[in-house]
RNA sequence: GAGAGCGUAGCUCAGUCGGUAGAGCAACUGACUUUUAAUCAGUAGGUCCAGGGUUCGAAUCCCUGCGCUCUCACCA
């Protein structure tokens, strides 16, 4: 039973055998089975739209041409159900409406195989729209078997290893990616019509910036120029602010960071990043909120979304609160009634933090936020007022020097979004990239470059601007209600695997 | 990078105390021609992730490796 044959009468057993023989009687046969043309005179949802009104056990006049794979076959191939990717439809092929020659082809006919199908469209006495054949040709052999078909494909590392089984067998997450496509799109007519500009930047870089992270290093060879695959697209988007080719840019791309992969981290992700010139970060929190309204209505008709057991209401203005006030409320700690890093530090500790002894001010207000309030942010929020020691490129907070005027957008203990008044004197802004530079350097980053293009063109007169980046895999994830990142980008980083 | 868990037929999963490897779906042979996870009868299908060890005997216990999942760390 074993031995491979292509004898009609003695099939094998396995199911991958059995295709391939199939294969080769229907060359033999018919020829083409992978034909270049077929043209179907609608999709399966558009039949189901024009005929929704027709009444059970009742048949047209009216001959369609439809195409789609086959999910399940009944009756012996009677009834089948065949999927394109708007929908499903019946097809019945029946001994009294059916030729024999289109009835000839169903025993060669294997779930997973792509089939076009031209007959009449009726609605059976069970209500389920059908189209009772006339012709059936083979479009695309399947030589593989589909996963089974009531539970799917549901082993997690399948799922994202063969993305292509996971969504011809998983409705929700074809769903989710439909979604997904639907929600990146829709930042991109918000962002236009809201007057921006879309433009597309390096994503390789010879000095990598914008973004504290580790990159991916590469190398060209012609130039003998070591690059890195871009961290974030902030530098060169400022400095197309500097051109004035627009006051309102933006770009949707990829960054990719080093660092380590979990449910909320992919080492390439979608980014959206914009920047506005004569506004500045309230500007900005106005429109973080006008877009993530503007999506969920989108995807789900109304600003309230469900994730797990939660329930997010994207509907503006979310709740606003200075990073030092909602650490003072959280843990009792009032960083701005402190002078110097040592009382900070000294507070930090009796509240029994483990900071450590070079730390600023700054940095145990940011830790003490991370440890204590991030987690209790589940609403959609804007944290404001960040420290300066770890915000390179944000304006100072008037009478308040230790302070900046950025905020980072939290949803679900997540950051979504981070953004900034953006700095633009350029004496300040060279003062602190070097100082960020000889903390990279302090830390063993010896990569890391001083960005002197960029440096120059904020020498040149950037205009004052308010600037945002927003994670968009993890926005995604919210408005899709999907727990892991894997769930929402088609196909995520993973080792490679030996089959 | 650390800890915990998982890996059995194409797919979804059982497998008791260590004693000859099981089911459903898919496939094959046949019956059946208005089904809806079609039904019925029969057949075939296994590197139990890989390698080593303990044992008379290992899917099961131990070790190593690979892969995946979760948590933590870095980060968005």
């Amino acid at each position: 039973m074993t031995e491979n044959t292509t004898n009609e009468t003695a099939l094998s057993s396995d199911a991958t055998q059995v295709r391939a023989q199939k294969l080769a009687i229907l060359r033999e046969k018919i020829g083409d089975v992978y034909p270049a043309h077929f043209h179907r005179t609608m999709t399966n949802a558009e039949l189901a739209e024009k005929y929704k009104n027709l009444e059970a056990d009742v048949e047209t006049q009216d001959i369609v041409t439809v195409a789609g794979r086959v999910y399940s076959s009944r009756n012996s191939g009677m009834f089948m159900d065949v999927h394109d990717a708007s929908g499903k439809v019946q097809i019945f092929s029946h001994k009294d409406t059916t030729p024999q020659e289109a009835r000839d082809l169903l025993p060669m006919i294997d779930i997973g195989d792509i089939i076009g199908v031209t007959g009449v469209v009726r609605r059976t006495k069970r209500g389920e729209l059908t189209i009772n054949a006339q012709n059936i040709t083979m479009l695309t052999k399947s030589l593989l078997p589909m996963p089974e078909k009531w539970h799917g494909l549901s082993d997690i590392e399948l799922r994202y290893r063969k993305r292509h089984l996971d969504i011809m067998t998983n409705d929700e997450s074809k769903l989710r990616f439909q979604q997904r496509s639907r929600i990146v799109s829709g930042i991109r007519r918000f962002m236009e019509n809201d007057g921006f500009m879309e433009v597309e930047t390096p994503m390789l870089h010879s000095v990598y910036g914008g973004a504290t992270a580790e990159p991916f290093k590469t190398h060209h060879n012609t130039l003998k120029l070591d690059m890195y695959l871009r961290i974030a697209p902030e530098l060169f988007l400022k400095r197309t602010l500097v051109s004035g080719l627009t006051d309102k840019v933006f770009e949707i791309n990829r960054n990719f960071r080093n660092e380590g992969v979990s449910t909320r981290h992919n080492p390439e992700f979608t980014m959206m990043e914009c920047y506005w010139a004569y506004a500045d970060y309230e500007d900005i929190m106005d429109l973080v909120e006008r877009m993530f309204s503007t999506l969920a209505m989108t995807i789900h008709g109304t600003t309230e979304v469900k994730f797990g057991d939660k329930e997010l209401s994207f509907k503006g203005p979310f709740k606003r609160v200075p990073m030092p006030d909602a650490v003072k409320e959280a843990t009792g700690i009032d960083f701005l009634s402190m002078k110097t890093d040592e009382e900070a530090r000294t507070a930090a500790k009796a509240a029994g933090f483990a900071v450590e002894k070079d730390w600023t001010w700054g940095e145990c207000l940011a830790f003490i936020f991370e440890e204590k309030v991030e987690a209790t942010l589940i609403q959609p929020s804007h944290v404001t007022h960040f420290p300066k020691d770890i915000s390179p490129f944000a304006k100072e907070v008037p009478g308040e020097p230790r302070l900046v005027e950025r905020f980072e957008t939290y949803c679900n203990a997540w950051e979504l979004g981070n953004a900034f008044s953006e700095l633009n004197d350029p004496e300040e802004q060279r003062k602190r990239m070097v100082e960020q530079l000889e903390q990279a350097h302090a830390r063993g980053e010896k990569d890391k470059q001083l960005d002197d293009e960029f440096l120059d063109a904020i020498d040149q007169g950037m205009p004052p601007a308010g600037g945002l980046g927003i994670g968009v895999d993890r926005l995604v994830m919210l408005l899709t209600d999907s727990p892991s990142i894997r769930d929402v980008i088609l196909f995520p980083a993973r080792r490679a695997k030996a089959d």
